[in-house]
RNA sequence: GCCCCCGUAGCUCAGGGGAUAGAGCACCGCCCUCCGGAGGCGGGGGCGCAGGUUCGAAUCCUGCCGGGGGCACCA
């Protein structure tokens, strides 16, 4: 609307410059700015080589000609504050209403194929609190790519080949012979939990040679831990399209399909024993190896041929979560990406994530009862739920440390976000309860421009919010913010109900504010529960 | 030494270069004649420090200080 608005003044030679690409609007924090609010003429006052007062003039005189438009001010050094006309806003309800669940949906991705990696989670044990985190926010980000129209595949990358799996292997065995657990072995009850269903298998396996017995304990174990993993993904609402093998990357020969590129491509060489990337050529810090010299694959090897498989799959972009403590993987990775010929500001984006840690009484939680000295998903879930979690995990930038205080994640109250936003929520659905029984319906040619009060077009305006705030999260990777915007319009609803009462008192009759209302408390219900559902949190009919 | 993240109210955290920097908690004072008080209203209180870029900086750049995490022929 405002680009056409100054696309006219272009058109009819009033303004000298092009058309922005994008012309940013928001909605202003102080109400008497209007509506909506932007900064174009700020921002095209030098091409124009005009006053940004002036610039803003011949647009606001343009935007005045719009039908939804009520009111057009210029403010301050050149802002326009744009106030709708008041039938426009009522008609956000009708629109919320109307699209249900897809209200907040959008095409702005569309076209693009994403794969999305997270979680990841080595099957040699339950996955921990910094793996539960990218599982609730990988997760969220997925529903909200999808939600914005772009092409998403959730993966899951299985690390079921290498070192870490022989100790695995070998620490399955040893809890199985009653021996002590072997080096840098994995402990926690759950490896004699795995093992005694390998031998539940296998009764003889202790008998055998011990060459023999860790390689069934590795067949079977493997497969059990991950059959766990993937209990307690589901288990937190986590469901993944596609778990990618390792392993089958080997065995198909994949590494040396994507060596050989590398090599053919001029950018491998050999150097004590061992075979190298030369990655510093592509802004990596030093060389990485690919193959070491006693002959076994580096997990950077594998990690190419799993890019160059994704890439095959058609993916225009490989999107890749990672915990902080892997974040020294961004160079090496985007070398990779670069030796095989992609921009990888283009093809690969890595998100790293920084650490979770749980609290009780003040105080870090630091074992588990079956994970050991890790502090497992299940633990987090046993203590404060599926939707505490997930919503917690959700809610702050990823860029920041979280810390999860158990204390406040179980309280019913208000300082507990999850509550807050629920309980809206719960609040809806019994007030759309009581209309049903008092038989009042909603009537969808409700005359929703009698919403005018402050509090009602406060909240239709937040209410008109989501699909922007749904676009810029997919966008900017940011889930959380869809946690705080519905914090906000929590807020905005319940000083709405605070001072605006719905239903008719006693045996009054119901009136066209009524119906009007209704529908305004149903478009609510519907950007609660669809914000909800974006993270993956239940939207309760009662709490 | 090098790399990444963070530093905003007493606490936990939002804040996509814009106007008077927000929310919840905590503290103080209020609001129940019927829709869930798990609610609402009001009050005090803040951008780590120093430069720079910009018409405009919490936001971008540089340096410093403080906290966390990395820097393997481990994964």
């Amino acid at each position: 609307m405002i680009r056409a608005a100054v696309r006219a003044c272009v058109e009819s030679g009033d303004l000298a410059i092009t058309v922005p690409e994008r012309v940013t609007v928001e909605r202003p924090k102080v109400r008497g700015h209007g509506d909506y609010a932007t900064n174009v003429a700020l921002q095209l006052a030098k091409g124009a080589s005009r006053p940004p007062r002036e610039v803003a003039e011949l647009i606001a005189a343009r935007l005045r000609d719009h039908p939804e438009v009520g009111a057009v001010e210029v403010a301050g050094p050149g802002f326009l504050n744009i106030t709708l006309a008041g039938d426009a806003l009522g008609g956000i309800a009708r629109t919320v209403v109307s699209a249900g669940r897809d209200y907040g949906s959008s095409k702005v991705l569309a076209g693009q194929r994403l794969n999305l990696e997270f979680v990841s989670a080595n099957p040699t044990g339950p996955i921990h609190l910094g793996h539960t985190r990218w599982a609730a926010v990988g997760d969220a980000l997925g529903r909200l790519l999808s939600a914005s129209g772009a092409d998403v595949s959730r993966e899951f990358y299985v690390n079921d080949a290498g070192a870490q799996i022989a100790r695995f292997a070998a620490s399955l065995y040893a809890a199985a012979i009653g021996a002590p657990m072997p080096p840098a072995g994995y402990g926690g009850n759950y490896i004699a939990e795995v093992a005694a269903q390998v031998v539940a298998l296998h009764p003889d396996v202790v008998e055998r040679p011990a060459a023999e017995a860790v390689e069934t304990f590795r067949r079977e174990g493997v497969p059990l831990m991950l059959e766990d993993i993937k209990r307690a993904l589901v288990g937190f609402g986590v469901v993944f399209d596609v778990y990618f093998s390792e392993k089958e990357l080997h065995d198909k020969g994949e590494l040396d399909a994507a060596l050989k590129r590398l090599r053919d491509q001029g950018h491998v060489y050999q150097a004590d024993g061992a075979v190298w990337l030369r990655s510093t050529d592509f802004g990596d810090d030093k060389d990485r190896p690919l193959v070491k010299s006693n002959g076994e694959w580096t997990y950077i090897a594998a990690d190419a041929a799993y890019y160059l498989d994704k890439r095959e799959r058609g993916f225009d972009k490989v999107v890749i979560m990672l915990g902080a403590d892997h974040h020294g993987y961004q160079g090496r990775y985007r070398a990779m990406a670069a030796a095989y010929g992609d921009d990888p500001d283009q093809t690969l984006e890595i998100l790293i994530g920084q650490m979770v840690t749980l609290t009780r009484d003040g105080v870090p939680v630091r074992m588990s009862k079956r994970a050991g000295t890790i502090v497992a998903l299940e633990d987090l879930v046993e203590a404060i739920g599926v939707d505490a979690a997930r919503y917690a995990l959700s809610r702050s930038s990823t860029d920041s440390q979280l810390d999860i205080d158990i204390d406040v994640w179980t309280r019913a109250t208000n300082d507990n976000p999850v509550f807050y936003v629920q309980y809206a929520h719960a609040r809806i659905a019994s007030l759309l309860r009581n209309a049903t029984e008092l038989g009042l319906h909603r009537d969808p040619e409700a005359d929703l421009g009698l919403l005018q009060s402050q509090p009602e077009t406060d909240l239709l305006r937040a209410l008109g919010e989501l699909p922007r705030v749904v676009a810029a999260a997919a966008e900017l990777r940011a889930p959380h913010r869809v946690a705080r915007y519905l914090e906000e319009l929590a807020g905005v609803y319940h000083r709405f109900y605070d001072s605006s009462r719905v239903l008719p008192y006693g045996e009054d009759p119901a009136g066209p504010l009524t119906f009007a209302r209704l529908e305004l408390v149903e478009a609510t219900r519907v950007v609660l529960a669809n914000g909800l559902a974006l993270l993956g949190v239940s939207a309760p009919e009662r709490m």
